[in-house]
DNA sequence: AACTTATTGTTAAAATATTGACAAATCACC
DNA sequence: GGTGATTTGTCAATATTTTAACAATAAGTT
């Protein structure tokens, strides 16, 4: 299987979700193969730079063919872990936290949301998406039974640190962090992506200034 | 000036926004001055990047003393421009649209939403961060007359290359895109801040399986 | 005021990432 | 079944990014 899967650059593996969504979307229009060539041109890239980073998980292509879209398209969703799912909870059920679980369908990236937990008493009774709000104070219960593996942090910058922490004790492995935090968790085995939308926000007024024709 | 900022490399300014609100957050801890060896532990980087990054826009420390944390916090926010403020307007006031404008001050990155739209006739009568949400007809005119620079994207992907195209022609010069499509802006000029999130939940994924412990 | 320590800006070296080139393999067509 | 056109996987060359090293300079100390 992952016959070649050593030491894979960063660099490759965040390209690897972008192939996947064109693969997903030329597979939805019909389309059966493509060579590197013609990806290269939809997606802006260079041929040799998409058939670099596919060999360093194996040979998905045949000369003279290309490659065979649905193939692809499986092979880098397992390659990223989609095929299997990994529960996740939310914590902080604001806003920004509702818009997430909203916004696209988390099952297809490999994960499932099996909680909701937020501080403020007066969300207790609503529900998203059909999972009720629990309060912070059944945390440590849900964890002990249901094990999650991953955290949404949609709270404020103040509780990061501290909640996080327990997290981690409460066997959570991973963090998508949201928080105005830069969670630089030092605990080994311990994931964490930063979602820092203010910092695309702040490179975007850059390249206003600096870019214009 | 920018005596030196010739041509930076996005590598660079990728970290800037993360400089600021680092810098930001020492200033509020009441700290005066900070070395870059000191700030590179804090941040998890090397002190040798953190020269050399800055290097690329002036000289902004002193030997044997360091930086002095305010001064190197507003040089960078005028680097990226947040001392100067563009108008932003948001099309899309679903959850997520709502979301992001509850999320952080945008006047502290150089916008200020000045109108909100949505196709949906049922959301005419509400308001967002107090700016009444328009309906999709009434964009021309109001672009016309308010010639708002940039526009936030959170529609759903059918129609984002379309309104896009629409909104160069009313004179946008970048977007904040948080549809599920790649704009891939060919149009001179524009600016495009792509913001995935489900790529960064699929590279969460990945590392889930591959860097535990 | 001299001396020691700290720390920058900058140059050079090392490490990574991207691109180009091409032999080997397959396809498509006659 | 042979021939020319494609297209991969991979190696080598280029380009970019990061790190290390250090002379120059200011701060702090006696």
């Amino acid at each position: 299987m992952n016959n070649k899967s050593r030491n894979v650059s960063t660099s490759v593996i965040k390209r690897l979700p972008r192939y996947h969504r064109f693969l997903g979307l030329l597979l939805s229009n019909g389309m059966t193969r493509i060579s590197s060539k013609e990806l290269s041109n939809r997606m802006g890239l260079t041929a040799s730079q998409i058939r670099q980073d596919l060999n360093c998980f194996g040979e998905f292509g045949q000369q003279g063919y290309g490659y065979n879209i649905e193939q692809l398209h499986s092979e880098i969703g397992r390659i990223l872990g989609l095929d299997t799912t990994k529960k996740a909870i939310l914590i902080g059920a604001g806003h920004m936290g509702k818009a997430l679980t909203m916004h696209f369908d988390m099952s297809t990236k490999g994960f499932q949301l099996i909680g909701v937990f937020d501080k403020k008493p007066s969300l207790l009774g609503q529900t998203v998406q059909n999972l009720p709000i629990h309060s912070m104070d059944q945390l440590d219960e849900f964890c002990r039974e249901n094990k999650p593996d991953m955290a949404i942090l949609c709270i404020p910058r103040e509780s990061a640190r501290e909640v996080a922490e327990a997290l981690v004790n409460l066997g959570i492995k991973g963090f998508w962090n949201f928080t105005h935090y830069d969670l630089l968790i030092d605990f080994p085995g311990i994931c964490v992506e930063n979602v820092h939308l203010s910092d695309s926000l702040m490179t975007l007024r850059y390249n206003l200034n600096n870019f214009e024709a």
